[in-house]
DNA sequence: TATTGGATTTGATATAAATCAATAAATTTA
DNA sequence: TAAATTTATTGATTTATATCAAATCCAATA
């Protein structure tokens, strides 16, 4: 851990006027809240930004880059979380018992706002309209969390990776990328995980959406060849 | 939803103190809180707390009784997200879009603390604890999700099933009841519902535990009968 | 640039759980 | 209390995905 401490270089100052706070606060109330954000700090490929068990100190907010959030079980095996990208929040879990619950490793080059735990209480203690904002953040996290397990139980192997690839897409275009021709970052074993199949299957699956005309694949490239279809057959695929 | 506020009785007050508040304060501190609460309701078995849509106004702890959070998806069907019984704290999806994105009904007559919105924002405001506290409750709930998320989706129908029996067992211990001869309140299509099984697995995996010699069942009766056996089991499925 | 090791693909086979179907038990309602 | 309805059980069969195994691709590195 003291080694990653090493690794992430500090950089040039961080404003949370560039985050995804889901809030509606004027800009004069924005000014205050950019004080929450003292550090910024690089994070690269393979490194990772808080491994579960670490003291909770701060969450972290996604200036660029692309991560992943695991939790290693009992038996060492990881299960991916979620995977992060700009505007997104990390280390809320770390609020429950003052020490984070899951791993975060960068799967790309990534830059993170530092937002310290103290300094959040010492600011809402006088900014109340920050208080509901976090409540807000964290409530929007269960609701996430909860429409994910609905979603993927009920899902056979191509609804889940037509999902997933949709709301990759979905998430590249809110940040102004392509919706439809994107890196996959993480690898066949990290899809796997995430959405409840093993590796060959979401290889094959992958593949069968390639025959069908759906998407189009070079390892890591993807093209979403017809967004609709890939839609549509989440859809019908639907009992 | 005019109905059942109609059905759910005021009854006598009811103490936060009697609450299983996930923070060390003191007892000067308790008697703030327990203005948190101004009613107490009564919602009797199959009667809704709240709906997924309604508007968020507060959130709920269970005094005693038993209930199921669940979410209806697109296509109507309803998926089970837990069980809930005294203690514990309902409607934390609300804050996320200031209405509730699940429903909770009965499974048993049950007794619900009101903890309105309005309440927290305004004694959280020169209370300062209690914003800590709401962050840990709200990222505890994180947490759990997490957890059973990880868990779930690698284990078969045994493990699922002596989980969620022993989970419940645990729970019923922390509140001075049996931990190995309780009612099963849900249905075995809750159950399936909870765990990602249909009713019929459900059913044929109670049986084998039954025929296995762990437990012991009469309907919704349940009793562990050897509760050292069903950890193993879980333990020694685990590959 | 060649070498090495990990990641991915692809095929053959096994299997756990879903589905279909029919009966039985338990609850609700008349 | 009986009838009706819902819930649960049990068996036969199917199926989606896991597992096992081998080949190929790709990226790191020496």
């Amino acid at each position: 851990m003291a080694e990653d401490q090493k690794i992430k270089e500090k950089c040039s100052d961080c404003s949370v006027r560039e985050l995804c706070f889901p809030m509606e606060i004027t800009d004069a109330d924005m000014t205050q809240l950019d004080v929450l954000v003292k550090t910024k700090i690089k994070v690269r490929k393979k490194e990772y930004l808080y491994r579960q068990g670490d003291e909770f100190n701060s969450i972290y907010a996604v200036r660029v880059g692309f991560l992943k959030t695991a939790i290693t079980n009992s038996q060492g095996e990881e299960k991916i979380l979620g995977f992060n990208m700009s505007g997104e929040l990390l280390g809320l879990d770390g609020f429950a018992n003052n020490k984070y619950e899951s791993s975060v490793v960068a799967l790309h080059d990534s830059e993170i706002c530092v937002i310290e735990k103290n300094r959040i209480d010492e600011i809402s203690q006088t900014f109340h309209p920050l208080q509901n904002c976090l409540q807000k953040i964290l409530s929007t996290e269960i609701v996430r969390n909860n429409n994910l397990s609905i979603s993927m139980s009920s899902m056979n192997a191509e609804q889940k990776i037509s999902t997933f690839l949709l709301n990759l897409g979905q998430r590249f275009k809110m940040r102004n990328q392509s919706e439809n021709h994107f890196i996959l970052r993480m690898t066949r074993s990290e899809i796997g995980s995430y959405v409840d199949l093993t590796i060959e299957t979401v290889s094959r699956t992958l593949r069968k959406l390639e025959s069908m005309g759906v998407i189009k694949i070079h390892s890591k490239l993807i093209k979403i060849i017809d967004i609709n279809k890939l839609k549509e057959n989440l859809i019908s695929c639907q009992t």
